[in-house]
This record gives structure tokens, sequence and C-alpha cells, in this order.
DNA sequence: TGCATATATAGGCATATGCTTATATTATTA
DNA sequence: TAATAATATAAGCATATGCCTATATATGCA
């Protein structure tokens, strides 16, 4: 099995990333679904550019794939991300956040994703 | 196997705290060793009120246990924490940071910690 | 007891962080 | 083209963070 060095400061600059609840919520989501900007200021209750700035930090070392389809910006986990094991063996240690969207979607807030 | 479940608001704490080089060198360092803070100083090369500051962090979260010995204040890693399989699912996927122990041995700086 | 050593705490400071509002950009549609 | 909608960027602000120096506390030993 192939086993890339994670070097030490690039381990706490993912984790620190992580270390914010909103971020580590969004990386939760999108590990398994793709979402836009307006869902997450649907979950989160922030204002919308709050919500850019951390999809921003999360698309700037590369764990988040960007994706416009019209006027909607779609998130995704960028699972090609040399750090995504890493990611992705953090928040497989956390319980589901799926309810989240599931509300969103018995609001009918999610309709304008779909 | 009992599987505790580990909030996000708790991991992203955690996290937080591990989103920190000189700490998560730290927890490495503690994970397998008995550190005391001289010894932190002279590896991170950095005041000794700081490194102070980091390790009353990770031991207010309970992630380190610290034990006196004399003049002596030694730390270690407290394995009984409900976090600590999650920690340590962490810091398995960073490289070995001995050699920082080991130098600080042929130097004799750790002679005091034995 | 007095001095040296190791560590902790207090206080100050520069920078980072996360949020907000205001505005710019981009795409859709009438 | 003009209006609407979704998102991004800019700027400002309050708080958090990490570091330092100065000082307090605790222990060992002459």
């Amino acid at each position: 099995m192939l086993r890339t060095t994670l070097e030490i400061d690039h381990a706490s600059t993912i984790l620190k990333l992580l270390g914010d609840q909103t971020r580590l919520t969004i990386m939760k989501l999108v590990d398994d679904h793709t979402c836009c900007v307006c869902e997450f200021v649907e979950i989160f209750q922030v204002s919308q550019p709050s919500i850019s700035q951390h999809v921003r930090k999360l698309k700037d070392v590369g764990l988040v794939h960007e994706e416009r389809k019209g006027q909607w910006v779609f998130y995704s986990a960028n699972k090609e991300n040399v750090y995504y094991p890493f990611v992705q063996s953090i928040i497989d240690q956390l319980p589901s956040q799926d309810q989240k969207l599931k509300k969103l979607e018995e609001q009918g807030t999610r309709i304008s994703c779909n």
C-alpha cells in the first residue's frame, strides 16, 4: 500500500482548517453530497459572505471542488487531494450530518439545488 | 466493539487544539514518551511560558497528564481520555518526531529528565 | 534559611480569525 | 437591456490566539 508521508506542518494546517465547527460540518456534508452555498447559509444560520469565506478557505487548500451550474455554485469533496485520506479518516469518525440536509428538503429549501 | 459518538462540536474543539504545529508535535511526542517542559522549550526554540501555555491547553481538555517529579513537571498522553482514540487516529498518521528527542540526548540536554 | 532551578501565571502586544454590512460580479430571465 | 438572484469580495470590527517579558510559585540543596 502506498503511504504518503504527511508532514507535521501540513497536518497542522489541515487540522486548523477542520478545527472550526462550520467548516468541519461542511466537510462532513460534502464528503457524500454536493451542496451549494445557499444551503450552507440556511443550515448554519449565518450570513452568505461568512459561508463564502469558509468554503474559500477549504477551496484554497484544495479540499473542496467548485462547480458552477448556472447561477449556483456547488461544492463537493475533492477526493483527489493529497490530504484527503487524512481528512477522510477524521470525518469518518463523526456522526452523519445528513439530518441537516433532510431538514432543508422538508422545508422545501433545497429545491433550488437539484 | 463499543463506539463512542464524537459530537461535531467536541471534535472541532480537539481539532482546533491540534491545529497548531507546536501542540500537534507535543501530542505526537507524548504519545510514547514522557517529556518535561524544559525539553519542549529546547525542541521548539520558544520561551518557557509559551510552552507552559500550550501544555496547559492540552491539559485543560484532559489530553495530557501532568506529573511532578521534584522540580520538574512531566507530561504524558492521557490515554484514558474519551477523545484520545480520536487523537490517536490522527497522530498515528504523522511521521515520528523522535529525532527531536534524540537530538536533545546527543546534546546532553535531556539528562535532566531521566 | 537563602539561593538556584523549573514551571506557572499575569499582563501586554501584534496578528489572526470569524463575523457583519456594503458592494461587485456573474448568470438568468422577462 | 433591465431586473432579479446567487455568490464573491472588500472593509470594518470584536474577539481569539500566540508570543514575549516580568514576576510568582514550588522544589532542591548548601
